[in-house]
DNA sequence: AAATAATCGTAAGCTTGCTTATTATATGCA
DNA sequence: TGCATATAATAAGCAAGCTTACGATTATTT
C-alpha cells in the first residue's frame, strides 16, 4: 500500500542515545546552523516555555492578540515535535477542556500560521510548532521527518533553497513557495539500531 | 486565507506563446536534461500516446498486466499535465464510461505508482502522469506546479537532490524519500504577464 | 477441467479537512 | 456609556480521500 499521511502513530516513548549532531560530513558539506532534530533527551519543559514565551514577544511586537486558545493550540503542536492533524490538536485540547469545534482550531491555526509561529506539513495535512525562531518567512525551510519516530526537524534555508530555486529558474520556472519535505531515519533511530 | 489542495480550478485553455526554455541561466546554474515545462503547444497527441507506449513497455517487461482501467486511468491523467485528485480521475473518467468506484481508481494509481508510470504530489493529494521516463525509481524528483495554469513540470534528480541530502545528513539524517514541490508560475504564464 | 491467483466491481462507510452560517463576548476608544 | 472592531463559540454540513468487506470475473497454472 502506498497511501500515507493518515497513520502517524508515532510512539512518543522516552529514547536513551545522546545527539551528536556533526559538525561537518564527509562530502565536506557544511554542517547548518544548529542541529536540526530535536535530542530525545533535551529539556522539553524549558524549550515549550522559550517558544510560548517567543510567541509572546511576536505577537506583542506586532500588536497581535495571543489569546488562550491560540495559546492552547501552540501548546499542544509544542507538546510533541512532531505534526499533528487538526483532529488530532482537537484531540489533545479536550483532554483538557471543551472539545473545541474544528473552526476554533483552524482559526487559531491559520493566526499562528501567518505569524510564523506553526508550519504546515503539506505532505501530510499536518501542522507543526516552528523550532527555528530565526528564519525569515519568505525563505524556504526543509524538513525532515523521521519515519521511525514521528519527530520533525527543520533545515533552516540554506545553500540547497539558493540551489533549488537555481534549478527551478533554469527552466524558466519563477519559484514561490517551496516544500522540501524529506522522509527518513534521524539520528536518535538510528542508534537504537 | 491559507488553505490549499482543495480548490484547483486550472483553466486548460489553450495558450499562445512559444516555450523559450533557458539553456543556461545568469547565476551560471547549468540547464538540465530536458525543459521541465510541457509547452502549451506541444504534441499533446504525439506526448500522450508516447506515455501509454512506454506504459505497455514497462508493463510487459515486468509481466505486469496494463489493464483496460489501468489504460484508462493513466489516460485521464496524461490527459493534461495536471495533478488530478481521485475523484477528479473518476469525474473524469466518468464521461467516457459507467461512473467507477473510488476503490477501482485508487488501485489502478496503487499500480501505477508502483511501477513508476504516476507519481504523487503530497501538497496536493493528486496524482501526475509521470512525464520523465527515464529517472530511476530511488532518486528525488523536484516538481514545479505552475499556480496560473495549473500544469506541473518535473526538474529530474539533479546536482540538487545531492546537496539535499546532504544538508539532510549534516544533521546525522537519514533521507529517503524526498518530497520537493515548488509553487510558482512557469513559463509561459509569465509571458502573458 | 479444476484449482489458484490476480483483478475487478458493488456497496457501504469512515475520517479528515475545511466551510458557512449566526450569535455571543471581549477589548479598545471616543 | 455607547459604539466599533476583533475574537470566539455554537451548530451544522459538505466534500475529498481513503478503506473494509465480499462476491464476481478473468487469467494462469496444474
Amino acid at each position: 500500500m502506498l497511501s500515507r499521511g493518515r497513520s502517524m502513530a508515532g510512539s512518543r516513548a522516552a529514547r536513551r542515545a545522546l545527539g551528536s549532531p556533526a559538525e561537518m560530513l564527509e562530502d565536506g558539506y557544511m554542517s547548518l546552523a544548529k542541529p536540526a532534530f530535536p535530542a530525545p533527551d533535551h529539556d522539553h519543559g524549558r524549550c515549550t516555555a522559550d517558544a510560548l514565551a517567543h510567541a509572546e514577544v511576536v505577537c506583542e511586537q506586532r500588536a497581535q492578540k495571543f489569546t488562550p486558545i491560540r495559546r492552547q493550540v501552540l501548546g499542544a503542536l509544542l507538546s510533541s515535535h512532531r505534526p499533528l492533524g487538526a483532529y488530532e490538536i482537537i484531540d489533545e485540547l479536550a483532554k483538557s477542556m471543551a472539545r473545541p469545534a474544528p473552526i476554533t482550531v483552524y482559526r487559531a491555526l491559520d493566526f499562528l500560521m501567518a505569524n510564523g509561529l506553526v508550519h504546515r506539513i503539506e505532505s501530510r495535512n499536518a501542522y507543526l510548532a516552528c523550532a527555528a525562531h530565526d528564519h525569515d518567512s519568505t525563505s524556504a525551510v526543509a524538513f525532515l521527518i523521521c519515519e521511525r519516530c514521528g519527530l520533525v526537524g527543520e533545515i533552516p534555508s540554506s545553500s540547497f533553497a539558493k540551489d533549488l530555486n537555481a534549478a527551478a529558474r533554469s527552466s524558466g520556472f519563477a519559484p514561490k513557495l517551496s516544500v522540501v519535505e524529506i522522509t527518513g531515519v534521524c539520528t536518535h533511530c538510528q542508534k537504537m539500531s
